[in-house]
DNA sequence: TATGAATGAGCCTTCATTCAT
DNA sequence: AATGAATGAAGGCTCATTCAT
């Protein structure tokens, strides 16, 4: 049936993105995933030929949410200045990332992908990693008045990225940074702080 | 042959390390790191027990060199303003970690054990990313005339430390930064970048 | 082919029975099963979970004949005094134990499971020695005029039963007693000796 | 030095008597043996040639105690009838076996050998066992008025080995027979059953 | 002599995958 | 179309034994 096919192929899918995403792609095994979603053990051979081709349509998945925290991190800033689109980003990136009820696990995911490299990696930097820093830099470059692709702007970039994604990297992060599914002012105040330690930075290059 | 036999032990902790490093604990086979270390197969369960055993070895290994990391960093700003304190740090730390002939295996090693942390993570945490974070934050404090414990001083703290733990995690940064080993004063502008950036993020905080 | 795959199972089965009872459970290797069962390595685990739940499963199958022989041996006695229901007991007991083309297996794998004992054992005591040794002690009780419960009788049943399970480990037994295979009559005569014997020593109580 | 090198044999000696008994022979690693014994890995080899010689030499050794026993229980019955001498044999016979104080590992080591036989079980029939049964056939034929080869004489000696060697057994007789090492006095009412119970049925087959 | 390191065969088990319905 | 049994390669580990001092 056609019917009943479509539903184990999304109850498969869904058991794999979250089992991924908690344990990685090798710690997983084709049972366990079957197992989660009720479906036969040669389920995820029959709908997504092998493992890794269950993984890329995991991945693809993600990799659509994460192009709308982008967008949607970059819509919150329009109509301000470049600064206050660097704060609207930044803010909108984190509350997405680790605010409750959304796809955390999709980092969780990202995070084993960067540990781990697939060559599934090489996707995600040109299709997620690459528009934001290309946006990134956009701003940077115009508080700075340089252009996009100097070598200053490309490094300022890199520091917000990596405070942003320090976030992510769930093991670490955890033993010094506030619970944030029980504080969400916490993010707030967090992202506050990196956009204004990262204005500050940028500031700082401006008048060197 | 009496040399080759007690060195075994060496050629074994030598090679887990550094497959350890490339590909992370799971991976990497007992077999095939005794094939690498050119010694039999039980080599490992004599010599350390079992894989694990072999790992956490590794592991200590890692961590005493990333001890000495921690205090090269600190020496080398010694007698200098907090500022300069800072700046020497950064610069020594980076030097050590992708700086060519050093010991960057063990960075790698630290990248997977992040990203899939085995209990032995606490014990990395403890020994070695608490001190680093204890001094930043003294020279971070200094200059904020802020308690050591205080929020924004951890804030600062973890804003410098992701600057300089995205450079370890290769894949990604690897196609964002330039060749280190091939110009070894990119590292130098980096860790100036890093340094400037960082305290003008600090000093941003100061005067708002 | 259908049959021979839902056959597996059998297979494997009566293949393990055969060698856990001739060699015991440490002995017998899973490829060694799957060989003779023309199985796959894995058709253990598959099945029967690993090898000890093989055993468990061997274990329960020939508990089950176990039960079998002891109510046939009951019922042979059937309407008889307690005296002729002894006779009767032993003389079936004995059929079934070492008669051609009984399973003689099952009384060497517990030859095994008493030599060695694995927690399976208490299973065995619980639900077929003591049932047999109950029975038993109703007609010795019987025959003394004793209770059940008195220490003469659960001797006297000790007696009769070391009798007949000397019988069963093999090695030693066959070096002294003929082989029953060759000459059925052999163990008709047997029976009488072991049931004359153990009135004669039940009556000697009697009078004493 | 030969001194040093006695007494490492000796430790490994006593140390494996004690482990084959409790464990079979297959269940106990040479390791676990040197060990106990306070001695090098190689000392089994180095002192006993391999393993099974190791186990050849342990078994020696429990078969001369066991002469002894049987010189003991027959010389225990020297000047009195035949019905006499075989309730002292009995009695003696049990008292070592089970006995505070002597040596029950031995008992538990044939046991072993008895259920997993090798070809040594062979020398302990040969020297052990029959001469045993040799003096025990010479008694009952005595009481019969028969040859001591009878058919009748062998099967009334067999059942009276059968209900001296289930006490041995321990796995399932301690689950239906007091503990005699609480009890002494236990070990001398059950020989006394069992020399009444046997010569009851004895008698029984000389009026038959 | 007597030791501790080294050996390699072999153990049970797990795994993603394929096969036969 | 969709399943559950079957597959065999590979995993970590244990073992009695041998080697080199």
């Amino acid at each position: 049936m056609s019917l009943k096919d479509r539903e184990t192929h999304v109850r498969v899918l869904t058991a794999a993105s979250r089992l991924f995403a908690a344990n990685g792609f090798e710690k997983v095994t084709v049972r366990e995933i079957c197992r989660a979603a009720e479906a036969n053990v040669a389920a995820v051979n029959y709908h997504f030929g092998d493992k890794e081709g269950l993984y890329h349509e995991v991945l693809a998945k993600a990799m659509e949410t994460m192009r709308a925290t982008t967008d949607a991190a970059r819509q919150a800033g329009t109509g301000g200045s470049s600064e206050q689109k660097l704060r609207a980003y930044i803010r909108v990136f984190l509350q997405r990332v680790v605010g409750q009820g959304h796809d955390t696990w999709i980092h969780q995911l990202m995070a084993h992908e960067i540990a781990d490299p697939t060559p599934a990696l090489d996707l995600v930097i040109d299709q997620v990693i690459r528009p934001r820093m290309a946006y990134l830099s956009d701003l940077v470059a115009d508080i700075l008045r340089l252009p996009s692709d100097d070598e200053r702007v490309l490094r300022c970039v890199l520091s917000i990225q990596s405070q942003c994604h320090a976030v992510m990297t769930s093991a670490v992060s955890r033993r010094f940074m506030p619970d944030f599914s029980d504080d969400s002012s916490a993010i707030e105040r967090l992202a506050q702080h990196i956009a204004e330690f990262s204005l500050g930075g940028i500031r700082s290059l401006k008048t060197a």
